[in-house]
DNA sequence: ATTTCATCCTGGAGGC
DNA sequence: TGCCTCCAGGATGAAA
């Protein structure tokens, strides 16, 4: 469940540490994970990689970027269940977690760690890449595009993108025409702009639109301060819960009130997924 | 064009 | 206690 203010909160807890560091050996656990040009020849890659330093830690949509010298690159894609570990300040590194993939070891004696024990994590051995623009990279690499960032979308955009007769939720989840929702902010974002997930795109008026976007941003930005949501898997690089779960509206809130009018939260699939909704606040 | 379905996975929940 | 089945859901690719 790592959506966009999940991955914002382990791209801050890695960049102040990683930054700067030399990699002095990666140990790859799982060559499954791999994917990319490298894919079967990652060893190749990563003896490239080895000796250069970390120059930018950063984040496109879902999507954790690690970029050394020379453009070489590691994307995360985390799925699931994916996480990093870091030492903790306190205790340091006990042991080796269960389902650790990657560890990147650094020339300081510092490892970071990939783990996902549900394996739905991928990573990508990227070349010339630029952290600022790496969507061509990327997509060259056989990615999947992806739409524009959700926090920077701008309203003549989010209209042109509700053209469709497909449901509004669909659409949120569609990485290829808004970046960086998943499940639970999804549902929060339709919650807090009373609008119902099967609504056709379409059928959304500019102002309900705009209601939408805004409902948006301010949701993920609010998780992002809160450092993510922790329903069941998420930890932040320090192995710590993300403090927006009590604050969600509706998402796991199925049988309780609407905190707006009161009405029971009902829980049903649209689009495929498990969604929430107040059915007085979000109609048809 | 778009939706549904299966696939990948493990761990947790519920049935018996 | 324990075994079994079911299921969550992000991304992807095939089928309808």
């Amino acid at each position: 469940m790592p959506e966009l203010p999940e991955v914002e909160s382990i791209a801050l807890g890695l960049r102040p540490v990683l930054v700067g560091k030399r990699v002095a050996r990666v140990c790859v656990g799982t060559p499954l994970v791999i994917r990319g040009p490298y894919r079967r020849r990652w060893r190749v890659f990563l003896a490239q990689l080895t000796g250069r330093r970390i120059e930018r830690v950063t984040r496109r949509a879902k999507r954790l970027i690690l970029t050394a010298e020379g453009g070489l690159a590691l994307v995360f894609q985390l799925g699931m269940t994916g996480k990093f570990l870091l030492p903790n300040p306190q205790e340091g590194r006990t042991a080796t977690p269960k389902h650790t993939h990657l560890i990147l070891s650094f020339s300081d004696g510092m490892a970071c760690l990939f783990v996902d024990p549900r394996r739905f994590g991928r990573v990508w051995c990227l070349r010339s890449l630029d952290p600022e623009a790496p969507d061509a990279v990327m997509e060259a690499a056989g990615l999947t595009p992806l739409g524009p960032e959700a926090l920077d979308m701008d309203l003549k955009t989010f209209l042109a993108r509700l053209r469709t007769g497909r449901p509004i939720k669909s659409l949120l989840l569609d990485q290829t025409r808004i970046a960086g929702l998943g499940n639970i902010y999804a549902d929060e974002s339709l919650w807090a702009a009373c609008v119902h997930p099967a609504r056709p795109a379409s059928s959304l008026t500019r102002a309900e639109a705009a209601k939408l976007l805004r409902a948006i941003k301010a949701v993920l930005r609010r998780a992002i301060r809160a450092g993510g949501t922790t329903f069941s898997d998420f930890r932040n690089v320090y192995g710590e819960m993300g403090r927006f779960r009590p604050r969600l509206k509706v998402y796991g809130c199925q049988g309780q009130p609407c905190p707006r009018c009161g009405t029971t939260i009902r829980y049903l699939r649209a689009s495929g997924r498990g969604t929430h909704i107040c059915p007085h606040c979000q109609v048809r």
